[in-house]
DNA sequence: CGTGGCATGTAAACGGTTACATGATTTA
DNA sequence: TAAATCATGTAACCGTTTACATGCCACG
């Protein structure tokens, strides 16, 4: 039953803005929801046709050849309608898979300086990703006060931000935790034992 | 060059407890790391019989033919080194794919009280799940108070839990947000167009 | 003895990424 | 016109899930 999920950005894309380009969509992608979503070309040109095929979107520009530069799209009301019905389903979570997680489960198994190496490297991504975030979030302040779409995609911000603080604040506690731990515990990680 | 992430759960979990056949491992991973990893046997046994031929792991108890009951592992010590290899390297952060989210940003497509659900939903699964994890929590202080992967099994759950609860504040205040919204704007929306 | 659940295993399909190929456009 | 980059597209591969097949064991 359930489609491609590419296909629903897209459809979700244009329904924001109309006249988009593959290549168009992807940067949107990246630059808008991409702290919680990505997309490749090679899942995004494909499906473009697929969702021609079956009338969901119509090229709305261009159409002077193979491989021509530019290539547009923009919904249909078949398009408008399956992104509702999309949206109206409820949503699975998609399995989770953190190997920061992982890897911090079988720690004991390193030196502690292995794992405290992976939280200070985990701290620096989300301190990226914090600025990242702030500073879009000062951007959809600024410019576009009235975009109705401002609303919904405030309240995505919001939630990233949230998540990314509690774990930076994690982070630090977990820091001082595993630092006290490595000065007291040296025997900890079971080393190789020597046998013939 | 990177190896099958499944792999290393397997060595893992081996390393933690040995003689596990691969349906111990997959509870195993459902009922401690399952709020961060999934596994599925389809997944576990094709690996489990891989990192035989390797020579990571070894069958450890009765081998009686094909189809055995109960085929138990435990690591060799080049499985241990090869753990300790990949426990080693920069983790990797996995595509983020968040289905709940992306709705949500295009939630201005279809009336509010559709993301309204979509986050009442999210709040009763992150409820649930916080509640999973307080009882693992207070499980493993009360059992296996000197248990040497203790220190970084806690650092892991601390983490989910501190996010879930950062996520249930979050949907608390979107709720408030939406639910406003929808008795201000209803013209939101844009609906079905009454075309013949 | 037979039924239901436990445990193992496999084949096929799927969603997705990667790497590559290629044309088209800009810029120097 | 040469080089760089933009934009499109495709084929191969990979990890994973799903559905199914199959025996074994415990229990009625």
């Amino acid at each position: 039953m359930s489609r491609n999920r590419t296909a629903y950005v897209i459809l979700g894309m244009l329904s924001i803005e109309p006249n988009k380009s593959g290549y168009d969509i992807r940067k949107a992608v990246e630059s808008s929801v991409g702290y919680f979503w990505g997309e490749s070309y090679g899942q995004i040109y494909p499906t473009l046709k697929r969702l021609t095929d079956e009338g969901l979107i119509v090229p709305s520009s261009p159409i002077t050849g193979p491989r021509q530069r530019r290539q547009q799209y923009s919904l249909t009301d078949a398009g408008h309608a399956c992104l509702r019905e999309w949206l109206a389903l409820p949503f699975q979570n998609d399995p989770p898979r953190n190997e920061f997680l992982l890897k911090l489960f079988f720690g004991r198994e390193a030196p502690p300086s292995v794992s405290i190496g992976h939280i200070r490297e985990l701290q620096q991504r989300n301190q990226h990703m914090l600025a990242t975030m702030l500073e879009l979030e000062s951007f959809a302040n600024r410019v576009g006060a009235q975009n109705p779409h401002k609303p919904y995609w405030m309240l995505t911000l919001s939630l990233g931000i949230a998540l990314t603080r509690a774990a930076l604040d994690w982070g630090e506690s977990a820091l001082a935790t595993l630092s006290q731990a490595d000065g007291e515990d040296h025997s900890n990680p079971p080393t190789e034992k020597h046998l013939a």
